[in-house]
DNA sequence: GTCGCCTGTGGAAGCGCTTCCGGAACCCGG
DNA sequence: CCGGGTTCCGGAAGCGCTTCCACAGGCGAC
């Protein structure tokens, strides 16, 4: 029964050791019912023999596969990849696979919808930051699996998030104990998703405005696809604005980017001339010093892994969502409002 | 034999379709030896009864489970991440599923190496970017399966890289074209990840101010760990430097965003005082307008995946090696060389 | 009108593991 | 010294598929 000297499989394990295969596998499996004695001898040829189970041959006679699907979009920005590696990390360890689906374009997203690849090898899926509509949850659910979604709130699966609305809120906030009035806002969105509910990193600024008593100026808002690229445009635009705005609040790191390129260009100095604030605080912010409000990915994607390894264990049970804290971290591109320069 | 109005199975569609297991397997998997009749009322059941076949039991019974390994450090970094979706594409096209492994730092590295996760769950590993050391590579032969290197060129086995050497000179070549002679190199290492054998990026730069004559000033050259902030250190000794160089070649845009920011805050500008070239042209250069030499990231993903989809096709066969050619992609951060201002 | 032969099909043996079930050996108290 | 309960262990039946092999017809060729 042995394979050509590929890998040993129980059956080989067994008869060296002189057990049945049952046996083997109760050793191998730390199951009950086995002498200590018999188990160390398996072991023991285990070790030998360099045996490793066969996932596949376990998954179908236990009927488990551990393992688990991750969908995923834009896989080459810093917050996804972040997630990832956080919930690659608890979830290794925890000798569970991961199968990854990327999902980016709109063709990506029927193909796997329609397809529905992960079906039938998984245990559970999460999606990060991954809005599902409601017929696309419906063909989600056909895989019959936990579903968990990161980074981002959802209404129909437990989830793990920040809180956006007070992210956004500190970042303004920020602006506005350091006198700051004129506020202009870049706020993204994604193309190839459908829109959520509603953007709370928005809300955070319109309610951090009226607090205030200050009206909101809709010029100062600008809303564009997600990018540094249209994020200077946007910025080009603000300039010309009369007054200028003194500050700029980014919904993240690289539309802050973008802007501090356009201000760079316009010869605008940051902070003197204009604040800047975003929220993310990728490596980016720290070597372009820029103030921007931390969250937690990481800890996010960790958390996100230890909900599935929860529902892998008890099934049936549904998962608290968890919304993680942020916090500002203040660079040198805000700074008190200065004397707000004429426009030329 | 039907389990509780859960999946079907293929003895399911069997029984419905009037015709027995062996007929059916063949009907789905499009083997000869079928009627086009029998195929088509198979079919219509699989149809009808939504089967999916249960990839474990295919595995089982054929002996290959096309799913790939991943093994991939630094998720969080545009390259990587980029790669990954290359090559998830056209993996996933192929009906390919991919295993996710996040080997980051030397303990998740020895722990992937030791425990070798992947084992007997794939046919075939992908490293991204990924040397790996002799020892290493004795524990991944253990896998027995076929590995391809992408990203990174490797002796060991078949790559897909750029040509860094190659493009090393054409970022190096601008600027001396542009008639700078004093240029600073901000070149990077992994402290996580062995050394390579020879950083070819650098040798780029060593050969190219030979071949103009140029003697090397070592105060010039910075060797750091990856990271936008080191680029900021090196780039604050740079301009302490006397002369000052008038030309800065990083070997990535992470490492010029730092750089770039280094300069703002010392009032440098660029490119009037000082140019900046980089490689790999990431949507940091575009909103950056950082001029940079292009590497196709994605379309280095996707042709290895199509190498190991050749591979499992054709077992035993090796892949040629590939070697993509890079572009240099000139935007406003590089310009003649001006009057070299004199240091204060 | 036979004898191959080719095309379709079904039976059945696995693939490598888990787990139910029954039995053997051993322990205890009575 | 014996009955009943544990404790360990082996046999064997799957899990859901693939594939080898045998076999039944249908065909043309002789």
């Amino acid at each position: 029964m042995r394979n050509e000297a590929g890998t040993p499989s129980l059956a080989d394990v067994a008869r060296v050791a002189g057990v049945s295969l049952a046996t083997a596998s109760r050793a191998v499996n730390n199951a009950y019912g086995v002498s200590e004695a018999t188990r160390q001898k398996v072991l023991a040829v285990v070790e030998k023999l360099d045996f490793v189970a066969s996932p596949d041959a376990e998954r179908l006679a236990r009927g488990s596969s551990r393992r688990v699907a991750l969908v995923v979009p834009h896989l080459g920005r810093w917050f996804f990849g972040e997630m990832v590696a956080g919930i690659e990390r608890e979830l290794s360890a925890a000798g569970v696979d991961i199968l990854l689906y990327h999902v980016d374009d709109p063709e990506d997203r029927r193909e796997f919808f329609s397809r529905l690849p992960a079906r039938r090898k998984v245990d559970a899926v999460i999606a990060i930051a991954f809005p599902v509509d409601e017929e696309e949850r419906q063909r989600l659910e056909l895989m019959g699996v936990a579903i968990t979604a990161a980074g981002g709130r959802s209404t129909d699966y437990p989830y793990v998030s920040i809180d956006d609305y007070a992210a956004g809120r500190q970042a303004v906030d920020h602006l506005l104990a350091l006198g700051h009035t004129r506020i202009g806002m870049l706020a993204s969105f994604e193309r190839t998703l459908p829109a959520p509910r509603e953007n709370l990193r928005s809300r955070a600024y319109y309610d951090a405005l009226a607090e205030h008593g200050i009206a909101v100026d809709p010029s100062l808002v600008h809303d564009m696809e997600w990018g540094g690229h249209n994020a200077a445009l946007a910025t080009a635009q603000l300039l010309a604005s009369d007054p200028r705005p003194t500050a700029i609040y980014a919904h993240s790191d690289e539309l802050a980017l973008g802007a501090m390129h356009a201000l760079a260009l316009a010869g605008v100095r940051v902070p003197e001339d204009l604040s800047v604030v975003a929220i993310d605080d990728s490596p980016l912010a720290d070597s372009l010093g820029l103030t921007s409000v931390r969250q937690p990915v990481r800890e996010q994607g960790t958390i996100a892994a230890r909900m599935v390894l929860d529902a892998l264990s008890q099934p049936g049970s549904t998962a608290a969502s968890v919304m993680l804290p942020t916090q500002l971290v203040v660079r040198e591109s805000t700074g008190p409002v200065g004397t707000p320069p004429a426009v030329p």
